[in-house]
DNA sequence: GTACGTGCAAAATGTTTGCATCATT
DNA sequence: AATGATGCAAACATTTTGCACGTAC
């Protein structure tokens, strides 16, 4: 197992307090908390933090690979500590992104042809840099079970 | 072919001139346009025209099924006035959102296991409300041929 | 005539930036 | 010691709101 420390060295990025705390707290969670949530969530924990240093930290982990940002429709981003390639559920009124349970994760990017990525990128000529898929839910009125 | 009129009466939705240039703008480009792009596309040929109404209008076609918003990472939304479901091209710097070409369009959605999706219904007990295919791409160096 | 849409300006929200101070290397 | 990160406040960008006026029905 890999600590924090061990991550930022290989990925050249000093190892703050802040950082530390706010990169643990959004892998620990499978929320994909916006910066304000991720902000009050670890600052009580930590000596000094400030909103824009948050901002600061989630684009520093996004540009080493750490982190990614998922697409939103209300103009808040969510952000995501597993940069893999992972189906999500985007519910539509609430904002709220989770993950989809594995099996059925596996079950959906497994049926995407590996060619016609392929394709996508001879016929465009670009890199397909990732793959991004939300199934959109009404909010149900049930909490899942 | 349906007049925007009568697609607006069908649904309840008052023809006033600044709704028809728009909704008729936004589903003559495939550009997928912000709020801010469109209303500078629209605004030179309408009598009156103000972003509060752009903002409001979106809002409205959104609700009544004429358009959709697009997830996007960078905070502000872009819209597409074609509510199928259809995967799309976001260039990861410039933020645009392309149509994938038809027929990579079919073969990526055809390969998706309607099996899959009633199995997600089940065991999240939500109603899929829609779903959303972006291929994210480094933005490439050449305009596409 | 009534209900609803519009424009404008102001406010709310989310994110970025400048700069002095502080911590990590 | 030098480099880079932080906090704060101000700037910025995007979207929403309140209200007086105007337009579609």
């Amino acid at each position: 197992m890999t600590s924090t420390r061990q991550l930022f060295n290989q990925h050249n990025l000093r190892c703050t307090s802040q950082r530390m705390a706010l990169y643990e707290a959004l892998a620990a969670h499978d929320s994909h908390p916006t910066a304000e949530e991720l902000f009050r969530l670890v600052k009580p924990g930590t000596a000094r933090l400030s909103l824009a240093t948050v901002y600061n930290t989630l684009e520093v982990l996004c540009r080493a690979g750490l982190a990614r940002k998922l697409p939103t429709t209300n103009g808040c981003c969510r952000y995501d500590a597993d940069t893999s390639i992972h189906p999500h559920v985007r519910y539509r009124e609430s904002g709220r992104i989770d993950d989809l349970p594995r099996h059925l994760a596996e079950r959906l990017l497994q049926s995407v042809p590996r060619e016609v990525l392929g394709d996508i990128e001879g016929e465009l000529s670009v890199r397909i840099a990732g793959l991004n898929i939300q199934v959109i839910a009404d909010d149900s009125p049930e909490p899942k079970t």
